[in-house]
DNA sequence: ATGACCAATTGA
DNA sequence: CAATTGGTCATG
């Protein structure tokens, strides 16, 4: 193209020109609002628009043609015009009046008049967005599932009457005081708080599927959230159990966009008002909403990996204190934010007394303390001792044994045999691992073999095993209990489920399968690995391990964890303590000034964006900002931590903060309040 | 994001 | 002096 420079004088009278055309536009825009007759009740939408950008993340007016009164609700799925483009969005609210000075843009299509942003959930997701500091579109994106036009057209046929056995309820919770409190509380349309800590061998579906039954019987909703898909279908069985077929939905992620929409609308359309889920179900419409359950809220599947990051207890806490629901926060182990719920007051305890605990599980630790081992270096501690041999072989005589073991694989890391130093890939420095007996060691990041390696310090060519992965230890026990079948579950193939027959199961944690009747002895190997990690919630996390795996067994069953007697996260298991264990973690968090007696956030970014970035925080007065710290990748990332007093001053500070730097185009920065791990 | 506008800076 | 660049503002 000739570039031909524009006659001078034609300039500013070009200028003109385009005023006047966008003149002329808008007022054949204006023309056209006015040509479209705005609805005779309610003409304002008040609309949420679907944009990433924080400083857009608040409701716009529009104006609702004649045509769409009685389909653009309260709820419903628009398309509108926004800063020249159509885009999607919810209508939150139909109004009288605009507070807007200018003129309204009609509503371009009501996509679909199905209310599926309930008023309850819209507060929610607010609210969400303001504690995690993210935008209102990202949690949108979690609260609710993609439409499926196929779904919406069929009908959600109603529960039947629900018929609800309050005796069998509390029958069912003797042993857990006050259990019997807790459900009359429920079943009286109350709505209680409680922090529950299931003693070992507890039907522990059963038993929130009857806080469900006793809170549906006032005529209320119940929403439950579990880990993982295999907990979900416990659950929901339970439920059918208790309140018979057509009470319940189950939500999962891996329903697929159809069913997953289906079961959506059940819920939203008043169809089904119990809700068993994994953690997007937090936000499922349950009518009346009456008790809000998690269970192992200590189970990092509760974190949300995609944007705000929000915690599916935080999601529920928030949205019973929102909707006046009750809340049980359940599980074998406990969080210290659980703890801290129980010591602020905000919730009672449930729990079994000492002597029931006793009943159902006897709990030993074989091993050498650190101790015993630093005065007699020689006394090292076999992997699997023979009392744990013993234990396994004396549960074989009544049924199943549970074997739990923290690695995958067969031999997961090797090491140089002389020098101690990790084997590593001389292609890409990843760890190398042996998959079976008679494989070459072969990389775990690159899948490169590498049968010739040796030691790049010492040049000795031995490796040793420092650590034993499940397939190997399946593949030890075969040779000592020849005539037992094996089976193995862990992240390739997980069991749900075994039968009540010896047999030795060897899992890694999480993966354990539920026995029927439960195991007559469960051996925990490897009690080391677990507590060598450095983080803030090793010992917690270690210890939730256990006694999920431990509370697997038939009442009065055994266990066995093979490691440090003298170590605090084994003896808390040995005494079944898990509520002492976390009162004191939770005493020297809020001495340490951490979470959570404290709301920390973390900023994560290019070096000079965070830098600015704090800059430009208004944090509360009593704010530390710890870091920056650089990561591997090239970023850095800060630590930004208050006292949970002036979390939501926090919150509210680094909302602000996305919205002036999306508004002034900045580098983005990553904002994660509250972060699962440090 | 996208676009518009204004002011300051750069360059011939 | 014009052209380019950068910051600010608004999106209904």
């Amino acid at each position: 193209m000739t570039q031909r420079p524009p006659e001078p004088d034609l300039l500013p009278g070009m200028r003109r020109t385009v005023r006047d055309s966008r003149a002329k536009a808008a007022a054949t825009r204006a023309r056209k609002a006015t040509e479209v007759e705005p609805a005779a009740t309610d003409p304002v939408a008040r609309v949420l628009v679907e944009v990433p950008l924080a400083h857009l993340d608040r409701p716009f007016d529009y104006l609702v043609p004649t045509a769409m009164a009685d389909t653009a609700v309260p709820g419903c799925r628009v398309r509108v015009r926004f800063a020249g483009q159509d885009v999607d969005g919810f209508v939150v609210e139909r109004v009288a009046t605009s507070e807007h000075g200018g003129r309204l843009s009609p509503l371009r299509r009501v996509v679909s008049a199905e209310p599926v942003l309930t008023p309850a959930v819209a507060a929610l997701t607010a609210a969400v967005a303001d504690r995690y500091a993210g935008t209102r579109s990202d949690v949108l994106r979690l609260a609710v599932p993609p439409r499926h036009a196929t779904a919406e057209k069929q009908e959600s046929p109603p529960a039947p009457a629900p018929v609800v056995d309050l005796d069998a309820a509390r029958s069912a919770w003797a042993g857990h005081e006050p259990g019997a409190a807790f459900l009359d509380h429920l079943a009286a349309g109350g709505s209680p708080r409680a922090v529950w800590s299931a003693a070992p061998a507890t039907d522990w579906p059963l038993l929130i599927a009857h806080t469900c039954a006793a809170t549906y019987a006032a005529g209320r909703g119940a929403l439950v959230c579990v880990p993982d898909h295999r907990d979900v279908d416990r659950v929901a069985a339970a439920l059918v159990a208790v309140l018979g077929e057509g009470h319940h939905v189950a939500l999962t992620a891996d329903l697929g966009p159809s069913a997953r929409y289906r079961e959506f609308l059940a819920v939203s359309r008043g169809a089904r008002r119990v809700v068993v889920g994994t953690r997007a179900a937090a936000f499922a419409p349950v009518r009346d909403l009456g008790l809000v359950v998690v269970w192992d809220d200590g189970d990092d599947l509760h974190a949300e990996p995609r944007a705000p990051y929000p915690h599916t207890r935080e999601v529920l806490l928030t949205r019973a204190g929102l909707e006046g629901a009750g809340v049980l926060v359940g599980g074998f182990a406990r969080t210290v934010e659980a703890a801290y719920l129980l010591r602020s007051g905000w919730a009672h305890e449930l729990a079994a007394p000492r002597d029931l605990v006793r009943q159902r599980v006897h709990v030993a630790v074989a091993g050498a303390s650190d101790a015993e081992l630093r005065r007699d270096p020689l006394a090292r501690a076999a992997r699997v001792p023979a009392q744990a041999h013993d234990t396994i072989e004396e549960g074989l005589r009544h049924g199943p044994v549970l074997v739990q073991t923290p690695r995958t694989g067969y031999v997961p890391s090797l090491a140089c045999e002389r020098c101690r130093t990790p084997a590593r890939c001389t292609a890409c420095a990843g760890p190398l691992a042996l998959r079976g007996p008679t494989d070459p060691p072969r990389c775990r990041w690159c899948g490169t073999d590498d049968p010739a390696w040796a030691c790049p310090t010492c040049g000795h060519r031995g490796l040793r095993a420092p650590v034993l992965g499940d397939h190997r230890t399946a593949e030890e026990l075969g040779r000592s209990f020849a005539r037992t079948p094996i089976r193995s579950s862990s992240d390739d193939r997980v069991r749900a489920t075994v039968a009540a027959r010896p047999e030795i199961v060897v899992a890694t944690p999480g993966a354990e399968p539920v026995a029927e009747g439960g195991y007559a002895a469960v051996v925990l190997l490897d009690t080391w690995l677990p507590l060598a990690r450095a983080d803030l919630r090793t010992e917690e996390e270690a210890l939730r391990r256990w006694v999920n795996a431990a509370a697997l067994v038939a009442p009065g069953g055994r266990v066995l964890a093979v490691g440090d007697p003298a170590h605090p996260a084994l003896q808390a298991l040995v005494r079944w303590d898990v509520a002492g264990f976390a009162e004191r973690e939770t005493t020297q968090r809020v001495e340490a000034h951490l979470p959570p007696a404290s709301r920390m956030a973390t900023i994560t970014g290019e070096p000079g964006a965070v830098d600015d970035a704090i800059t430009l925080l208004a944090a509360p007065e009593a704010a530390e900002v710890l870091g920056p710290v650089d990561l591997p990748d090239g970023e850095c990332r800060v630590v930004v931590r208050v006292p949970r007093a002036q979390g939501p001053a926090l919150s509210a500070a680094l909302h602000e903060l996305q919205r002036v730097r999306s508004a002034r185009k900045l580098d983005a920065v990553r904002v994660q309040v509250d972060p699962a791990t440090l």
